[in-house]
RNA sequence: GGAAGAGUGUCCGAGUGGUUUAAGGAACUGGUCUUGAAAACCAGCGACGGGGAAACCCGUCCGUGAGUUCGAAUCUCACCUCUUCCGCCA
């Protein structure tokens, strides 16, 4: 959600600012909105002051038995009150159509965010490892899976349909292993709480993060009403959402492993084979909740937690930083760390990491006092740390030995019961 | 799912139709005192919005929304959330 004010002192900017993003001006159909409301707003609130003021006198006057002067009053305030309700309704309406309006409208990219239009405007950043060397050609996840009798889409499509999958023995476990791997090392090394949060969440927790009203289409909902999280942002940001924090408690790092739920409206005919597109997948989520002066800094050290992950798991990547047109909703600057895949020979993005500014506080009422002044929006950041399901595929295809076994990443080892491999 | 109770500012909490301008307390900030700290005392201190160069003025907000009234934290209705009890249940 923007702010007004800014909208007001910066029109060109804000318009700028949405043009990087592909995106029609919107200022001057806001800023004549917002004119419109503010002028009857004054109007209103001169004839409430007035009513307040006659109300107060007629309480005196009944107090002095004066009852022709407390008739003449209410005669009085009893005209106001048409002017004053029709008023008050106006300006709910006002305020609802701006407030929609502004719903809307998507964050603005940070300066220092390259321009483009999609994904080939994306600038990578820096590789890191390299792509391991193999005497064979290397298949992708789904056979590898397939052939260990441990990957069965068959069966979860018979009970769910496409985009789901059964993991079975060794790559179920494997799944959980890479969850905890995870976890402890966000939580031991980079200090992040460990967070169980619910899967289930209302609208209001939706629109706070972005989801809503835009997204809909992209979600899952129950019959009563509730939307199956995305992602664990949605939970772990709306963990602070209508809340005075002190600035001592910031910043706010929490993680947590979640089944994520996306309906992939759109997404016909994308990545149909295999794991990397699915209904529901599993995650491993980092969040920051931090001042603004410190969500810089936090938006790399949360990309280099992420990043290590893939270090440890001896996994080749690279870093994009994305422009202007291809970022999400909320973000005002995004990195993209993709993971080297040999069976796809691609590489694919396997985290996402963006800061959003005060973009999802302001949708959340999440505020916190400085030590010194008045409550100021805090700044959220979120990212994965990593998609796990991704991560599995990672690790089939590039610890692949060209008979059908797998390695285990010695980093996995203690996760797995300190087995090597996964095949015969 | 059923019944009862509750929801007031950063927190606790008083307040059943008109000087409530939301009492009081805590926390916090500044000061006095002190070798220093604590305690005590003094002072300041809600959020959001509108107007204004500023001082300051005005409005809204007592879970949310709608209503009654000249006037609502206070009365009515609906909804939400929480607590307790019952039911069901891993």
């Amino acid at each position: 959600m923007h702010d007004l004010k800014f909208i007001r002192d910066e029109p060109a900017a804000f318009d700028q600012g949405l043009k990087r993003r592909n995106i029609e001006p919107e200022s001057a159909k806001i800023l004549r909105r917002d004119s419109e409301l503010r002028a009857l707003q004054t109007r209103l609130q001169q004839a409430q002051a007035r009513r307040n003021e006659a109300s107060k006198l007629i309480g005196h006057a009944k107090a002095k038995k004066d009852e022709a002067q407390a008739s003449a009053l209410m005669a009085e305030v009893s005209g106001l009150k048409r002017e004053i309700q029709e008023g008050e309704e106006r300006e709910r309406l006002d305020q609802a159509v701006l407030q929609a309006i502004l719903a809307t409208i998507p964050n603005l990219p940070a300066s220092d965010v390259p321009e483009g239009r999609d994904e080939t405007g994306n600038v990578e950043l820096r590789r890191v490892g390299q792509a391991p060397g193999m005497n064979f050609s290397p298949k992708e996840h789904f056979d590898l899976g397939e052939q260990l009798g441990l990957m069965d889409f068959e069966a979860a499509g018979r009970m769910s349909g496409s985009r789901f999958v059964v993991l079975k023995g060794q790559l179920a476990r494997l799944e959980r292993a890479i969850a905890s791997f995870m976890l402890d090392l966000h939580t031991g090394t980079f200090g992040y709480q460990e967070i169980a949060p619910p899967y289930l969440v209302r609208d209001d927790a939706m629109f706070g993060t972005g989801q809503l009203p835009k997204f809909a289409d992209d979600l899952f909902r129950t019959t009563l009403a509730h939307w199956l999280i995305p992602t664990s942002e949605v939970p772990l940001t709306n963990l602070v959402r209508e809340q005075m924090l002190e600035e001592a408690q910031l910043p706010i790092r929490v993680t947590a492993h979640t089944p994520c739920f996306r309906a992939e409206a759109g997404a016909a005919g994308k990545d149909t084979r295999g794991m990397i597109r699915m209904h529901q997948f599993s995650k491993v989520e980092l969040v920051s909740i931090t001042t603004p002066e410190q969500s810089r800094d936090e938006h790399e050290r949360m990309t280099a937690a992420a990043e290590e992950v893939l270090k440890r798991l001896g996994l080749h990547f690279r870093t994009m930083v994305l422009c202007a047109g291809d970022m999400g909703f909320a973000a005002i600057k995004t990195y993209d760390i993709e993971v080297w895949l040999p069976g796809q020979k691609a590489f694919r993005e396997i985290s996402s990491c963006s800061a959003c500014g005060d973009f999802q506080a302001r949708r959340m009422n999440a505020r916190y006092r400085p030590a010194d002044g008045r409550p100021r929006f805090v700044h959220t950041l979120n990212g994965s740390g990593l998609a796990v399901g991704r991560t599995l595929v990672a690790v089939l295809e590039n610890y692949q030995d060209g008979n059908g076994r797998i390695a285990i990443p010695d980093a996995l080892q203690p996760y797995m019961g300190g087995a090597t491999h996964i095949g015969s």
